[in-house]
RNA sequence: GGGUUGUUAGCUCAGUUGGCUAGAGCGUCUCGUUUACACCGAGAAGGUCGGGGGUUCGAGCCCCUCACAACCCACCA
């Protein structure tokens, strides 16, 4: 037996993997190498290439961890979209990846190193890397084989890791063109910077949080005493209260801040140049407390009137804002606190304190000088690591930046231009938003692990004509010599997404002197979370190296959210692991599931109900396929017993022979011998046959334009609805009669190719199960469509409606088992009565005759056909009161129709097709409401 | 402060240029074990489409407004 009664996923899906993977059908049919085999210059393939070829490359996984429900997300979307083109017939090629992820693997190592009581101080920069190298490799493998499970049908032998060679040697190539067109610059700047990793951060890496802080305000004394007390008021500003005059004899201003011991590294306090109350301040000078040092009052816009007593001291060596200050009025930078948040440059009373240690003591210390003048307890934002939580310092270092302003001037005109399309659309505004606000890009990080900046700095302070910074792509070496002068490398990592944003670049082999069929890539899917991180970056970096957008389209899904909506995390315990469900439900039985009502840019709930539903499905075709393959079976056996001719005695019936159709005409044919999928030739014999062919598709269609749209939920929510609910419940269940092999075997192919991008295990084993198919389904071609009559297929709704609605009144009417107990009586009705046997079989009635005589029994709610079910006046009056309830909601129905009708602005305006249907829609209530009038009557 | 997105059945969501009685899955209820499937079949209940206004013959959909929710960016001395 092939098959067995349920589908066991378990048995089939890694046996299934194997053997696609070892038949190559993973990598695309035309070779991505250069292509000028001829040598003559000419690119054999360009002509039409990019319209033959698919390309995805898949946001690389991190190389050392585990797949999360996101990757299970992609992999359903990406591997879906792969699997439906190569179907279509395109050289698809889904390009794998792995991330060495900079930061991430680098906190996981160096808690590791913690655990075994080193630091990584200890080493060298080239130690560290090679021991980490190590550490992911040994790592390595279960995210590959994850992924695999998942279905992923891409191609392995082409598998990117970001640290490979040629990923190394692209980012040092656009480094060098960078560094000499002037994009690339060393500057100091404050940068985001933990001190826990010792490392800085790209402003996209930082988190803000909302915290309960303190603002203090802080007497600043002014050095000069102003002029005389009478004339212009008074000479304290904000809340100054009384002092003792000995002490000094001038004005004083007060300042706001959240971080009282930054005031040692403070080199002025700005005014708004517009506030009345400083105006005369503006140039004086006023004393530094507890430093001793004396700094203007300079004005400037950042101070904010409204804010605190607006008046803000200003520290540009650890305040963002404060540096621009100083930048704008020449300032200079006192650092005062070490990257390990240590004091230092300041009075020897605080030198060393931690910054907490040293706020504790100049809050003490300006209490007993008297000039602390107050605090509030407010609630402001504050920076945080996005790995650890420790608060950021913000930090005076120089470190390479990249002037991002003439890469964000060329995206925007390239998006403007609609070289990309994004879904959801609305993504294409926000991300042109984010490039007009862009601020130069910090991309120097302290850690080891990453691509070495190709930088060297001069060690040799004699050659003073050489600049102090070169390039050189020698990264191995700690020092090189050029020209007889020294040079020491930079110690610093480039930020991964730097390298990352050449992604589509280096996945795809693309060069400056080959054409790439693949490259731009057909679409770019990617969480919206990373929009600005990665998509905004492949883009810049894209038309830069390029001069090309890296990819046409940008699908963008959302999160994940947990089954009430909520964000999954660790700490809340609601994270759900796609391999748990992988093997409790089956991959397909997953994919289908969390495909299941999502749709672009949306953060959307997902439950293991989803994931139920998807292995239901694939169970129901399992055993439609089942049921299939043993008609087939006893179909062959039947034929080898008798003549073919016997076989047509199986009558088609409702039907005229006039209408059909040349292929029709051709009469049934057997076909036993093996044949390869779409040239199985069939004759539609019945109404339910042509219903199928036409409801299928119809489904072809939808799933096309879904597709097309990146409608995946709409696409598997086709599919569900016709295989489950057309194609088992109405026309396999007709064709327990009937038994048209050929169709059966066409339509069954069909559906299985067309649910095989979502679904792909199940609907292998079933191709690999029948005894028909050749070859996998996955490299099959996407089905034909399907050739039926139209006014045949139109006919079987008829029977469908007089079918749900003897089940309606079965069900409704008093006692149980209705269905074997009463049999059903037409007059004068053809469809019924050439329909006999489909409608018994569906209705599972036990006979349905000829009326004789009067009506009798129980009218059928039906408005064109006469039919009676057979029961005892008994019966008939206990439904009194459900036909008058009936009778008076169609009632209610008509009279809104013909309301409608009333509107001459309704008949006039509205287009003529919908009056019309309206005007039908009134006459079969009205023949509905007679024909249960007179049943009434009866009773 | 700037921007984006939501609010439709008990739950999670569809509903694409405005058009018949607003759909699905899961859940609930009733009936049924008929040799493809109980991971099943047949049927049912359940919605003033967040509130209010407007445009229109016609609004879940378009416009205005309010409320609530989520997210992103900037700022918070």
């Amino acid at each position: 037996m092939r098959f067995s009664s349920s589908y066991e996923p378990g048995e089939f899906e890694s046996d299934i993997y194997g053997a696609w993977e070892a038949s190559g059908v993973f990598e695309p049919t035309i070779s991505s190498l250069p292509s000028d085999n001829d040598g003559d210059g000419i690119d054999d393939r360009k002509e039409g290439g990019a319209t033959n070829t698919y390309s995805i490359v898949m946001p690389p996984p991190n190389a050392n961890g585990n797949l999360h429900i996101g990757h299970g997300l992609t992999v359903a979307l990406e591997d879906s979209l792969i699997r439906y083109y190569r179907l279509r017939g395109k050289s698809a090629w889904y390009i794998p990846g792995a991330d060495h992820a900079g930061f991430e693997t680098w906190v996981v190592y160096e808690k590791e190193l913690e655990k075994h009581g080193h630091t990584r101080f200890e080493y060298t920069r080239d130690e560290l890397y090679a021991s980490v190298w190590n550490f992911v490799a040994e790592q390595r493998g279960n995210m590959e084989l994850q992924l695999r499970a998942l279905g992923a049908s891409c191609s392995w032998r082409d598998l990117t890791f970001t640290l490979d060679e040629n990923v190394i040697d692209q980012v040092y190539t656009t480094f060098e063109k960078m560094w000499n067109d002037g994009l690339i610059y060393r500057g100091e700047k404050l940068v985001n910077f933990c001190p826990k990793h010792q490392t800085a951060f790209a402003d996209i890496e930082v988190e803000y949080k909302d915290e309960p802080g303190t603002l203090w305000e802080i007497e600043y004394r002014l050095v000069e005493e102003p002029a005389g007390p009478s004339s212009e008021g008074p000479k304290t500003w904000a809340s100054a209260p009384e002092r003792p005059e000995e002490e000094w004899s001038g004005g004083s201003l007060i300042v706001s801040t959240t971080r009282p011991e930054t005031l040692l590294g403070d080199v002025a306090v700005a005014v708004n140049p517009d506030d009345a109350r400083y105006k005369d301040l503006i140039g004086k000078m006023v004393k530094l407390p507890l430093a001793n040092r004396e700094i203007p009052i300079i004005a400037d816009e950042h101070a904010d009137p409204e804010y605190g007593t607006g008046a803000v001291k200003i520290t540009p060596a650890h305040d963002f804002d404060d540096f621009e200050v100083g930048e704008r009025h020449g300032l200079l930078r006192i650092q005062v606190i070490t990257e390990d948040g240590k004091m230092f440059n300041v009075p020897e009373e605080y030198y060393g304190l931690t910054t907490a240690e040293c706020r504790k003591k100049v809050l003490k210390d300006l209490k007993n000088q008297g000039l602390l003048k107050g605090e509030k307890k407010i609630s402001h934002s504050v920076a945080h690591c996005y790995k650890c939580g420790t608060t950021i310092e913000p930090m005076l270092k120089e470190q390479w930046f990249v002037d991002v302003k003439p890469l964000a001037a060329e995206a925007i005109k390239h998006l403007e231009n609609d070289e990309i399309k994004f879904f959801p659309e609305n993504k294409k505004h926000v991300i042109i938003n984010y490039f007009n606000n862009l601020k130069d890009w910090n991309i120097s990080r302290q850690i080891p692990w990453g691509i070495a900046i190709p930088m060297f700095r001069k060690i040799d302070d004699r050659a003073t004509d050489e600049p102090d910074w070169i390039f050189d792509r020698r990264t191995n070496l700690q020092e090189i010599e050029k020209a007889g002068v020294k040079y020491i490398r930079d110690e610093d990592t480039v930020d991964t997404w730097f390298s990352s944003s050449h992604w589509p670049i280096v996945s795809t082999n693309w060069t400056p002197e080959n054409y790439n069929p693949y490259y731009p890539l057909s679409v770019m899917e990617t969480g919206a979370d990373i929009l600005f991180a990665w998509v905004a970056r492949m883009i810049m970096m894209g038309i830069y190296v390029t001069g090309e957008v890296p990819f046409k389209e940008v699908y963008l899904h959302g999160l994940v959210l947990d089954e009430h909506g909520k964000k999954m995390s660790k700490s809340k315990g609601n994270v759900i692991n796609p391999m748990d469900l992988v093997t409790k439900y089956g991959s397909d039985a997953f994919r289908l599931g969390i495909l299941r009502g999502r749709s672009a840019g949306m953060n959307q709930a997902f439950s293991e109900n989803s994931v139920i539903s998807g292995r239901n499905l694939c169970n129901k075709l399992w055993n439609i396929s089942r049921l299939i393959q043993s008609i087939a079976d006893e179909s062959a056996e039947v034929d080898r017993e008798i003549d073919s001719e016997v076989l047509e005695t199986v009558s088609r019936e409702g039907y005229d022979p006039s209408e059909v159709s040349e292929a029709r005409n051709d009469g049934p044919e057997r076909t036993r011998s093996k044949k390869l999928q779409s040239n199985l030739s069939y004759t539609t014999l019945n109404m339910g046959e042509d219903w199928i062919c036409r409801e299928i598709n119809q489904c072809m269609e939808q799933v096309e334009k879904s597709m097309k749209d990146y409608r995946f939920s709409e696409a598997v929510e086709t599919l569900y609805q016709t295989i489950w609910d057309k194609y088992a419940d109405w026309f396999l269940e007709s064709q327990k009669i009937y038994k048209n092999v050929p169709l059966l075997q066409n339509t069954l192919e069909s559906l299985l190719i067309m649910l095989h991008p979502f679904a792909p295990f199940v609907t292998e084993a079933i191709w690999q199960s029948l005894s028909w198919t050749n070859g996998f389904i996955m490299t099959a071609k996407w089905p034909m469509k399907l050739k039926y009559d139209p006014i045949s297929a139109e006919q079987f709704e008829n029977i469908r409606t007089i079918v749900s609605e003897v089940r309606t009144t079965l069900q409704s009417l008093p006692g149980t088992n209705n269905a074997k107990k009463y049999g059903l009586l037409y007059d004068n009705d053809s469809l019924v009565k050439d329909n006999l046997l489909l409608i018994k079989t569906l209705t599972k009635v036990p006979e349905i005759n000829a009326l004789e005589g009067a009506p009798r029994g129980l009218r059928v709610a039906l408005a064109n056909h006469e039919l009676f079910l057979d029961v005892p006046e008994k019966v008939v009056s206990e439904y009194r009161d459900a036909l008058t309830e009936k009778i008076l909601a169609v009632g209610r129905e008509l009279d809104a129709l013909n309301a409608r009708l009333m509107n001459p602005s309704y008949v006039e305006k509205a287009p003529q097709h919908l009056v019309k249907e309206t005007r039908d829609l009134v006459n079969e209530k009205a023949a509905l409401i007679d024909r249960l009038k007179l049943q009434l009557d009866l009773i």
